[in-house]
RNA sequence: UGGGGCGUAGCCAAGCGGCAAGGCAGGGGCCUUUGGAGCCUCCAUUCGUAGGUUCGAAUCCUACCGCCCCAGCCA
């Protein structure tokens, strides 16, 4: 055994190694981390990356992760949201247990903490509107100026923010600042507001407080309530860090916790911008937060993709400081290959073309045996019915075909896959020459889909019995953006939303076991891809939302020889 | 021209002074009742650039270049 090899399953990266090292040099007694979203849209897969590392840390450690939200803010936030984004962390895999908490939990205790700033002279109000506030703040290379009403008594400032509390005042007339320094490099060190006052109702707290603390007087201290040990955030929030910092200095909070940034995720083809996502829905370029076209966790479990998908993409990623860009590639090969391992493979034939076995009885049905998942043996076989009248894949039939085409054409030979082997005989078309059936032979000795003789065709297709066949309505998804970066070069990111993202094809046919689908439940079409049947279905009329396509290397030959 | 960060392959990312992990993508081959999957194999003499320290540098020092974030009473 080499011990000085760590086993490669075990996750590593710069957090990781700090809350190790905060461990062993006894500078954290455990680990407590949390997921902190604001509930004012829905969460998406860069939230999923955080949540995989916030909860993923608190599990691996023996600690735990508190899911918290940061409800500071009631003019943005509903409850829609907040039921959403619980449904969704569970969807994902993670359990915070009881530990449910809320920003606004806290309210009355910072509040009090706002007082105590007061007394110590660190926090007064000012009367500036917030134009003023803006023109006294400075600029990126000026100082800013202090407000006149900076030196005010702690008295007055006790006072005033007290009927601030009261409601005496009107939205925007006040705010609390906390006393710092005017000058400082780091703009939030200039006399940052912590308390604005808003009348408006809050989802929890309704309308007990019209004033709301800010995020940087909430974040931190909710985190010292809670006994957060690292505070885990994306480097936005770096410049923060020093005001985060300097409440927990300067108040009796019963904690220190400490706030670690990381670079949050960015894909390509993809917007994670909750603004954007926002715009997309109210102004009806996708069908809601949780159209399949969406990156938001509702959306891609509705397209499919299953949550241990999900948190395989996020160890695959790792988490460091750089800035960077991942290719959605790398999501679908995570996702393919969860399904690759656990999809029930079922047939599906999404473009119909009629065949037609001269030489099958007709009336005669058999029952053929076909494996549900080829990787998975234990996951047995199921029937399928074979008759005179079927259905194949349009583009599975080439009447003057390459060589290197390896489906169906005149005088070919192909395998129907766990069925028989049959041969093109003739071509129907119809009076524009459309191709519209097929007349083939089978050998009665190739059941099962193998000739005694040994002999191999080059292609394998699925089929479908056309009197057994069930309708179905399948969408097929494209990514949503056809740029891989939206909006870059100064193009409008709309512009580059993909017109192609959404196809939906109503004529489609599934095979019998699918006629009423459990919904949500991902399987492989063989040959064509993994579909997941959507909430729209009824009964006996299926609807499936294509999660993925198949690595297709037909494909790719295809368009080597085309371009 | 202020402050805070970041630069290792097309993409993500290890690496922490001893001679460039891994994954995705891509190329080639094998295998195959999914042109799927699987298997094998190739893919950075070089770490933004230039100097310096050292027997030895992606790792330390200096300078330069490039990119990102910050001027909400958003988070």
């Amino acid at each position: 055994m080499d011990t000085h090899t760590a086993p490669t399953s075990e996750k590593s990266d710069f957090i990781r190694d700090i809350v190790a090292a905060d461990l062993r040099d006894g500078r954290v007694g455990g680990v407590m981390t949390r997921f902190p979203p604001e509930p004012n849209g829905y969460l998406h897969i860069g939230h999923a990356k955080s949540i995989c590392l916030n909860f993923g840390i608190a599990s691996e450690y023996s600690g735990r992760c508190n899911l918290r939200f940061d409800d500071t803010n009631p003019v943005k936030e509903e409850q829609e949201y907040l039921d959403a984004i619980k449904a969704d962390v569970h969807w994902l895999g993670f359990d915070w247990g009881e530990h449910l908490y809320y920003a606004s939990d806290y309210f009355e205790q910072l509040y009090d903490w706002a007082v105590y700033l007061i007394g110590q002279g660190k926090a007064y109000v000012d009367d500036l509107s917030a134009d003023e506030i803006r023109e006294h703040r400075g600029t990126l290379t000026e100082p800013g100026v202090e407000s006149p009403w900076r030196n005010r008594s702690a008295e007055e400032n006790l006072d005033l923010f007290a009927r601030m509390r009261t409601g005496e005042f009107s939205d925007g007339s006040r705010v609390l600042r906390a006393k710092i320094d005017m000058a400082s490099g780091n703009i939030n060190f200039r006399d940052p507001v912590i308390y604005r006052i808003l009348h408006v109702a809050h989802p929890r707290t309704g309308d007990a407080w019209c004033i709301y603390p800010s995020y940087d007087f909430a974040h931190g201290q909710s985190d010292a309530i809670e006994g957060i040990t690292h505070s885990i955030c994306t480097l936005e929030f770096q410049d923060h860090r020093p005001l985060y910092d300097w409440f927990i200095d300067n108040l009796p909070v019963p904690s220190t916790p400490h706030q670690y940034e990381f670079a949050r995720l960015n894909l390509t083809h993809t917007v994670l911008s909750k603004r954007v996502l926002l715009r997309l829905v109210n102004d009806g370029y996708v069908h809601g937060w949780d159209d399949p076209r969406m990156p938001t966790l509702s959306g891609i479990r509705r397209r499919g993709f299953p949550a241990e998908g999900i948190r395989d993409f996020a160890d695959m990623i790792g988490v460091a400081r750089a800035d960077s860009v991942v290719e959605v590639g790398m999501l679908e090969h995570a996702v393919r290959d969860v399904l690759n391992r656990t999809a029930s493979r079922r047939f599906a034939v999404l473009n119909p073309l009629k065949v037609v076995i001269e030489n099958f009885p007709e009336g005669q049905v058999e029952e053929m045996d076909v494996m549900n998942n080829p990787e998975d043996p234990s996951s047995g076989t199921r029937k399928v019915p074979f008759s005179r009248e079927l259905w194949i894949e349009r583009e599975d039939f080439m009447e003057d075909a390459p060589k290197k085409f390896f489906r169906l054409a005149p005088g070919r030979e192909v395998r129907l896959r766990s069925a028989y082997f049959v041969t093109c005989t003739e071509v129907v078309k119809d009076g524009s020459g459309e191709i519209v059936e097929l007349r083939c032979t089978y050998d009665p000795a190739t059941r099962g889909g193998s000739a005694p003789d040994e002999r191999r065709p080059k292609g394998t297709l699925h089929w479908l019995s056309a009197a057994h066949a069930v309708p179905a309505e399948i969408r097929l998804y494209d990514h949503l953006f056809a740029s891989p970066f939206p909006g870059s070069d100064g193009r409008d990111l709309f512009d580059d939303l993909n017109p192609d993202s959404e196809s939906v094809l109503s004529e489609c046919f599934v095979e019998p076991a699918l006629e009423n689908p459990v919904v949500g439940v991902t399987v492989q079409f063989e040959r064509l891809g993994y579909f997941c049947a959507d909430p729209d279905s009824a009964s006996g009329a299926p609807v499936f939302n294509r999660t993925l396509t198949l690595k297709d290397t037909w494909a790719k030959v295809q368009a080597q020889a085309t371009s």
